[in-house]
RNA sequence: GCUGGAAUCGUCUAGUGGCAAUGACAAGAGACUGUAAAUCUCUCGGCUUCGGCCUUCGUAGGUUCGAGUCCUACUUCCAGCA
């Protein structure tokens, strides 16, 4: 069992320490995304530089590149993109079924590679394979999403990823003793809960997985954050209190990681804060600001006074403009690491807020000032 | 000086007589949440009561119902010959 010690708790919400082989993580937390085994732009150096805990690889995108097998070969994700600290990988589901032309049965998902046109076939029981073989610490289970946002479509694809949770542990179980046999680092399983939007889909899921031997659980299909505090509230209140949750996917907004905090998730990966900086959306205190706006060119202030990243400490947004003006790589990895660190930074004051009792406070100035105008 | 050729939106560029006029870049703005994303979308002569109106294709004339497109002259640039 994944070991997560739990120093405190203020409603549903808990700060902790989630103990991996690799390391630990201070919870709550943000996990940055590193999807082919990269953050986009930046150095893993960089990134712990900026204070990052943990990375989250992609099964799919190293399924079909390089191939589990190699990074395996490498001595697991961590040596091979030599990150050392605690991993995840996705399971894959949520890129598969993004993917135009899925086939979906009882069996798995039949896909067909965004690289090459090659189909395959992932199952829970391949998912789990590659990413034992990949390595991580922590495994998200295989899940189905929803084909749309209907109760009966939300149900069916909540029902399958329960289904498929159980093969996805039994081989879990298979590939565990396999691996520890071998002398390897045990690596951990977490469900995904799915149910969309409803209630009691999600009471539904969160009681069907909590009965479950997992070590955690990953909160899936949550696209917007309207009602994700009651949706949380929801699957919080009945998962296991001693195991730790990951919100899927959720990030981008500040106020998706209050809300996530609040309401009793203890880790977050999102691909928003780096995708935004590339895109030049940079985050201040008063919400995101594009740099290649033609207000900044005469800007000599930073991205946001006092903040702590190599890129405010050092550089303007007039420089910043102008690498993005003209196209210049170093503007897309200053404002990755602003935006990286201003996500990490803000989950690491969400975390010490709760400990000294002043969440509600800080959650409220922060939020009025973000989300002001 | 002679002989050819060329002059179109900030730049380069398309343009069989029915064109406010092609495409690219530049410029301006927007989007992005388990990354097919260093991506995508919109605007880009002026005015507008959104129906239109006005001014545009080196300059000045002309032919024509109608000219960026044809004719004449001029100006500038390029090439070749002197």
């Amino acid at each position: 069992m994944l070991k997560f010690d739990i120093e405190k708790r203020e409603g549903l919400a808990r700060v902790g320490v989630i103990h991996t082989p690799h390391g630990d993580i201070k919870t709550p937390a943000f996990v940055g995304a590193s999807t082919r085994a990269t953050v986009k732009a930046l150095t893993f150096e960089q990134m712990r530089a900026l204070g990052s805990q943990a990375v989250l690889a992609n099964t799919y995108h190293l399924f079909l590149k390089p191939g589990s097998k190699l990074i395996r070969e490498g001595g697991g994700l961590a040596d091979f993109i030599a990150w050392h600290g605690p991993t995840f990988t996705d399971s894959g589901g949520f890129q598969i079924f993004s993917l135009p032309d899925v086939k979906l049965s009882e069996e798995g998902a039949t896909f067909k590679s965004h690289i090459d046109g090659q189909k395959f076939l992932m199952t829970p029981e391949l998912s789990m394979e590659t990413q034992w073989e990949i390595g991580a610490d922590i495994h998200m289970a295989f899940d189905q999403l929803a084909k749309s946002d209907s109760r009966s479509d939300m149900e069916q694809a909540m029902l399958r990823t329960h289904r498929w949770l159980t093969r996805c542990i039994d081989e879990h179980d298979r590939l565990e003793e396999e691996y520890l046999a071998k002398g390897l680092p045990e690596q951990y399983l977490f469900g995904v809960v799915q149910g969309g939007t409803f209630l009691d889909l999600r009471k539904e899921s969160a009681e069907f997985e909590a009965a479950l031997p997992v070590d955690g659980y990953g909160i899936g299909g949550v696209f917007t954050a309207d009602g994700m505090d009651e949706m949380l509230k929801t699957v919080c209140s009945i998962l296991p209190k001693d195991r730790p949750r990951h919100l899927l996917g959720m990030g981008q907004e500040p106020r998706d990681l209050f809300i996530g905090a609040e309401f009793g998730c203890d880790t977050f990966d999102c691909v928003g804060p780096t995708r935004m900086a590339r895109n030049g959306s940079l985050y201040t205190l008063d919400g995101r600001i594009n740099i290649k706006n033609a207000k900044f060119e005469h800007d000599f202030t930073p991205i946001v006074e006092g903040c702590d990243c190599e890129c405010c400490k050092n550089h303007t947004r007039a420089y910043l403009h102008h690498l993005f003006k003209v196209d210049e790589i170093t503007g897309k990895v200053l404002a990755s690491i602003h935006n990286e660190r201003f996500v990490v930074h803000t989950v690491d004051k969400i975390r010490d807020s709760l400990l000294d009792g002043s969440f509600q406070q800080y959650k409220k100035e922060f939020l009025e000032r973000y989300y002001a105008r």
